[in-house]
DNA sequence: CTTGTTGGTGTACGGCTGTTCACTCAAATC
DNA sequence: GATTTGAGTGAACAGCCGTACACCAACAAG
């Protein structure tokens, strides 16, 4: 279970300090992201984390300030698997209902590659207040955004007021960490229990566009 | 801020014994709940809730089994809440622009009026695993469900499969949900910034609802 | 080759945690 | 009026928590 990386590191010869501190800190994310799938954050200790990292309680300190700045850096973690999964995307600009369906794919395909991070993210969103929920609120607010300016782009929403393509991105963007949530909580996920959420985000997707053609702003 | 129940109970002569268990279970209750505002359930601690509630940590035992079960506690007292603003709202089956507005502000002034209770509802709904979260679950469920039924009994909606009726109906949850953790998080809640939330509110409703309205099933 | 830097160690502390146990004493029952 | 019941008490426990401190040993820099 637990890691030796002092073993670890003995056995593995001639590697410069950064090497090793980058690899402990690597190992500090890796086991304070192991629990969270049944356990919120906050309700990680410092001495658990650094005991399944292999290092002692104290040593803690010479990587991040606190529980709360180790959380950060897993929010930032998290959010580079949003954002790559964003990227590719917006590399596929096809008509409505193809966007949707590709849309779709590529949240399943990247959320079951990368359960843990959207896991986190989506779990630890709403849990109290602190450091760690205050960086994921700012990095969705800014996403939320970016999905704006992007459905500002297609014609039919061309007119719209950007406090609309706001609401509806809002709306897109919690309707999605919904679906994120289904996923991420299927106790075991096989492809079907999947293709029928998926069917489900598609159709929610479906449902408020259609709602986009008939809309007659104020 | 601690309340002393001993010196309350004294002064107050005269009281039956399930009166007096029933006081202080409340006091247990009343304790557990306020520091949810910026702490999650999982993060209280049973020595602190009873010294809170002006009772001695052993004596919790009289009255719940174990964080758990007065988590669960919460959770029922918090959709009493819920379920009253359904109620309510389910007595003016008005038009669509009349229900939308009516419902957004039924929600905002129970909301408002309850704030304790939606913000433990919100927040627990995503922390972790837990029978607390099992519990907000199976209620949000049977919520969901309920309203498929009554979204049924629109015109438009009468020859939709119960399967997209509950697509639509979890949407409109979640995206509830959302607009609710919105006005439970904002600092100082004053009327302008209600406002706007309950209009963003209604035009999320307003953009699900037009997109029945040109919806073809398959 | 010497010296300074630094990631990791081990001990120790005070404080908080859940739970046990034997107890009091007032209300409820007989 | 005597007896039973049960909510609340208070001391004690083993265990975990975060963090301060002095120390070591290996790498980096001079």
């Amino acid at each position: 279970m637990a890691v030796d990386t002092r073993t670890l590191n003995r056995v593995t010869t001639s590697q410069t300090r950064q090497e090793r501190k980058q690899r402990t800190r690597q190992a500090l994310l890796d086991a304070a992201s192991r629990p969270l799938t049944d356990r919120t954050f906050a309700g990680l200790s410092l001495r658990e984390v650094t005991k399944d990292a292999g290092i002692v309680p104290t040593a803690f300190y010479r990587h991040f300030d606190s529980m709360d700045d180790l959380g950060i850096a897993l929010v930032e973690r998290a959010m580079r698997s949003l954002r790559t999964m964003i990227r590719e995307a917006r590399q596929n600009p096809a008509t409505y209902d193809d966007a949707i369906r590709a849309s779709v794919h590529t949240l399943h395909t990247h959320v079951r590659a990368n359960e843990a991070d959207f896991r986190f993210l989506t779990r630890e969103r709403y849990s109290g207040t602190g450091p760690v929920q205050a960086a994921i609120a700012t990095e969705l607010r800014l996403f939320a955004s970016e999905l704006a300016i992007d459905l500002g782009r297609f014609e039919v929403l061309s007119t719209w007021s950007s406090e609309d393509l706001r609401m509806m991105a809002d709306l897109i963007v919690t309707a999605m960490l919904g679906i994120v949530m289904e996923m991420v909580d299927v106790r075991s996920p096989d492809a079907d229990a999947d293709e029928e959420i998926a069917a489900k985000a598609r159709k929610q997707l479906r449902l408020i566009v259609l709602g986009v053609t008939s809309w007659r702003s104020r």
